[in-house]
DNA sequence: CATTGTAGTTAGCAAAAGCTAACTTGTCAA
DNA sequence: TTGACAAGTTAGCTTTTGCTAACTACAATG
């Protein structure tokens, strides 16, 4: 089964967590994104199940290599949206907001074009 | 209730095919979107009920100006992304389709910035 | 040693939005 | 007039992804 909406959040924000903390745990998950114990215990059920990442028997969480290309892709497609909503004048805020639900929808070729524009704007600065 | 990313879709597409046709139908929003019949009934009952459409009793669908409101308000936001995706890049086919499910997303201050850079590029071509 | 609190799981509910199967209804052609 | 097709509806299934209630397991405090 292809990875769902909800799972690239998941995976996203448990990279944003290991980079912020030495150990992740489900507890860190629900506070980061503020859904529910169980909501998160079964989306790591799943997540685990399909490989993306690998729970210790502390329960601490680790994106396997499948899991981090996700994460990456997608903290990638992050920062690049907010970057260019922000250059054309879009508060911080609501940039990383939309960048957040946006990310998910955009296609390969849109990414690329964006990265592009960021690219160019780099060099110019 | 709030209208939710479906109903925005229908209500887009009731707005897109009644500029083609002089009288829209279920059998038209079946054959446009590629969802099937019931999907379709059903989505028009929620419609209906919320007061966004008309339907008579010959079937034919009409937009309130509730409904032809929000038709319009996502219908410019098609065509503001796909107009900023094509300006940096993206083929037309990805830019339109892009859009179609980024439309659903983006705040009125990002939809507002998006305008902006639109009537910039306007001016200056 | 008992109590309390924290982390996580299990069971089961709900809403949204797709689907198929099977029905009604109406029109039109033979 | 009958037979068939087209449009629409009804009933009921499925998946995804949130939720609460209630449980287990463990650790730390008094």
């Amino acid at each position: 089964m292809a990875i769902q909406e909800s799972g690239e959040m998941y995976l996203e924000t448990i990279l944003i967590l290991s980079e912020k903390m030495d150990a992740v745990h489900a507890i860190d998950i629900v506070k980061e994104m503020g859904f529910s114990k169980p909501s998160v215990s079964r989306a790591m059920g799943i997540l685990k199940e399909e490989k993306y990442i690998k729970v210790s028997d502390t329960g601490e969480i680790t994106l396997t290599a499948k899991g981090k290309n996700i994460a990456e892709m997608i903290y990638e497609r992050h920062n690049v949206i907010a970057a260019m909503l922000m250059r054309i004048g879009v508060s911080e805020k609501t940039a990383f907001d939309d960048a957040c639900r946006v990310e998910h929808y955009i296609s390969e070729e849109t990414f690329e074009a964006l990265r592009k524009v960021r690219d160019r704007q780099k060099k110019s600065s």
